[in-house]
This record gives C-alpha cells, sequence and structure tokens, in this order.
DNA sequence: CGATCAATTGACTTAGCTCAAAGCATGTGG
DNA sequence: CCACATGCTTTGAGCTAAGTCAATTGATCG
C-alpha cells in the first residue's frame, strides 16, 4: 500500500484501514475491470496500462490512457460511467469511493495529496481537450507521441525510446481521429526523421523537443 | 463566505480564516482575473459568467465555460495556466492554492467536498473531450446548447428559455468550430424547430430532451 | 438615425473520412 | 526452422463536412 504515493506519508493506522477497504486486481491484457453493482469507484493503477472507454457509445470511445501512478474516479451515473480496460498485464488498487473519502477523512494529509492530483487532473485535461478541437491530424499525433514520451519514459527533452501498449485504432480513436489518418501521420513523421518505429510498438522520438514543437503551442 | 455551497457546513473558525486569506474580485464584462506573480490559485464563481482562456494560444482558445457554483483551479506553470475573463459582471472568491489548503486541512469535511467536486469536474470534463473529438458540428453546437441549457437555467427537460453570455464567436471557439459554422448550425437547428432565437442572445430550446437526442450519444 | 460590430448567407477549398486493396508482424503447426 | 494464417498497418482514390474568404443583413448604442 506504501508504494501508492499519495498514501507514502499516511500513519499506520489509516494505511491498515485502506488495507481492510482496497480491492486489488491483476487484469490480463484486454480483460476489463468489472462492474461493481453500484456507487462511485477510486482506483489507483500500479502496473501496466490501460484504455478508460465512454460508457453507452457503440464504438467505445477512448476517454483516456492510464498508467502508474494515475487516479482514475469511476462514477455509476450512467452517463458519466466509463469501463477500465487493460491495455497490458494491469494491476490497480479499487476503493468504493465513499469508503476511501471516510478512512481519508482521518487524514487530511492524504485527503489533500488526492485533491491536489485531481486538480493537476483537471489541468491535464483541459489542455487535451483544447489539442482535440482545435488541433489538426498532425498536431493530435505529435502531442499524443510526446505525452507518452513524457509518461512512459518521463522524457522531457532530448531523444527517447517508448514501446507503445495500444495499436494504431486506439490511438486514433483516443484523438477523435480515424485509423488510416492516424498512419498517414506516422509515415509523414518518420519520412520527415521526427520519428523511427520498428514493429507495431517500438517507437524512437529523434528529439522530443522538436515533435512538441511540432504539436504546436 | 457561507453562500459558497463547499463551506456550508464549515465551523466558524474555519470561516474566519478562510476570510483572513480570501480575495474577492467584482469585474465587469470582458475585464480579465489579473495575474498574481505566481502560484497556482483557486476560484470559487459566485455570480455572473465567465470564460476560461488557454495561455500562450494566440487565438486565446476557450478552454471551459465558468458559472456561480463552479470551482476553477488555475496552475502558474507556463503551458498550464489560464486566464478567467468575465463574460458579464462576474463574482468570485480567489485563495492561493497552497494557503487554502492549508486552512481546509483543519477541516477534512471541507477538503472532501472540495475533492468529490474536483472528481465530478473530470467526469464531465471527460465526456467534454469527447465529444470534441468525436462529434460533428451540429453535435457539438446541439450539446453545447443542452448544456448551457441545464447549466444555466436548471433546466433538464421539457422547454428552456435561456441568455447566452457569450457571442457566437465564443462558442465556436470553445467547440472547436468556427462562427460561421456555428451560425449556420444555429440555423439548421431553427430551421427543424429545435431553438428559437430573438436577438443576439436569447434562445428558447422548445425541448431539451429532444434536442440531447440530437446532441448523440 | 446612422455607425459599428455581430450574425448570417453564399461560393469555393481542403483536411480528414470512407471504402478498398495491398503489405507486414506475430503467432502456430508441420 | 520455415510456411502460412490472422490481424494490424500502410497506401491509394474519391467524397464530404467543415474551414476560408467575401459580401449582406441584422442588432445595439451613442
Amino acid at each position: 500500500m506504501r508504494d501508492i504515493e499519495p498514501f507514502a506519508c499516511c500513519s499506520p493506522e489509516v494505511i491498515a484501514r485502506l488495507e481492510t477497504i482496497a480491492q486489488r486486481f491483476a487484469l490480463p491484457s484486454s480483460e476489463a475491470l468489472p462492474e461493481t453493482g453500484h456507487g462511485e469507484r477510486i482506483v489507483f493503477i500500479t502496473g501496466g496500462a490501460a484504455k478508460l472507454i465512454a460508457p453507452g457509445t457503440p464504438k467505445g470511445h477512448i476517454l483516456a490512457f492510464q498508467f502508474p501512478g494515475d487516479i482514475v474516479s469511476i462514477s455509476h451515473r450512467p452517463e458519466g460511467s466509463a469501463t477500465l480496460v487493460a491495455l497490458s498485464e494491469l494491476e490497480l488498487v479499487m476503493f468504493l469511493a465513499h469508503e476511501f473519502l471516510d478512512a481519508a477523512e482521518i487524514d487530511p494529509a492524504l485527503l489533500r495529496a488526492v485533491l491536489v492530483r485531481s486538480l493537476d487532473t483537471i489541468q491535464r485535461n483541459r489542455i487535451r481537450m483544447m489539442r482535440l478541437g482545435h488541433r489538426t491530424a498532425r498536431q493530435r499525433v505529435a502531442g499524443f507521441l510526446v505525452n507518452m514520451g513524457e509518461r512512459l519514459c518521463g522524457c522531457t527533452s532530448g531523444p527517447c525510446e517508448l514501446d507503445l501498449p495500444m495499436g494504431r485504432g486506439d490511438i486514433g480513436n483516443s484523438l477523435g481521429l480515424t485509423i488510416e489518418t492516424v498512419s498517414r501521420q506516422f509515415t509523414e513523421l518518420r519520412g520527415e526523421g521526427f520519428v523511427t518505429t520498428s514493429g507495431r510498438s517500438a517507437v524512437h522520438i529523434a528529439d522530443i523537443d522538436a515533435l512538441r514543437r511540432e504539436a504546436g503551442p
């Protein structure tokens, strides 16, 4: 439990209480996190990669990709709910939101840590949102790769080597583009030397700063 | 201070402390909330309407519209920062985030209330995000009007009368559409009897459920 | 009652979608 | 270890929704 960052500084009592209400999952690739009858849930990703899929959409629109360290809240309201699906061997710790919040209220520092994180998520999403609304296909794909470089390998400048856990289809879906358009953009970025690829998933970013410039302001 | 919903149940001591660190603003239309040298800020909107504009973009992309009851966190990082601009007479209460969080740590219930709200915002944004990525112009505009009906007048079904505080340009900007496309969609929805308009800002939604159906799944 | 700025409408262009056909990885059985 | 089958990925050719440019109409305010 201590390995989950916001819990690092919790008192032993709080940790113990969290242990009793936590549910751990280890999902094989492409398996979905099972629905719990009802109630909002808070999920801490501890390993692997996952996609968060919109509810009630026939095509299953991808709302976000999630990686270790991420906190995902999954509400139960019909229009707000979502499904978490493993992209690779996925490990996570799940709480019922009200149980978690009841426990966390004992430890304001924990509550604060989770709050700060979610305010951060809101900021990140705002930017993502803007991207989707106002960016060209090229900018979206470049931005996506920069994002993955940063989140998967912690690269912030210079070259970066990464393995994408999702296929072109999922990338396109999450960016609001078709699989073909994503592929064409990959080809273009490859042709201009921004990236090299080998196999389906391996991507080498020559210079993440240059790619970031392609992603636009 | 009590009029701000998450503060309703706070103890008098916490309220008193919040009073000392709160900064109140009343901005006339089209005025921007002034930058504070540095540090993250948390803003509670108490009256009027505002747009949140992306940083460092020449065109000033609109990230969100904000109304009374909304909580906005404005970070200071160069890429994450944003500007809040009044659309009508705007009233708000601003805190420096660390000061607010220090005060709120005394009252876990307050922290919890703010956290629950931000988890909610994340959900709303997810859906908004999906909209921008995967929806046609018509669906975006229909969805926008439904959203405004719900947030400005609390209408959830049946007819709805509202005054849009923003112009077509701002609507288009926030939806990733041009002013002309927004106008054409208004004309179309008007022609099909979903809405009637009078003047620039008054909109009458004949049946918000019907319009919601146009906005897609 | 003009002056001004926002909204609408029209004609044309284009980025990205659709449909369709190869080309490659990756995994399986001989 | 190689052949082949399956499902991604890439590439190509046309089409369409939305953008651009330009002109007109309509609202609002001094």
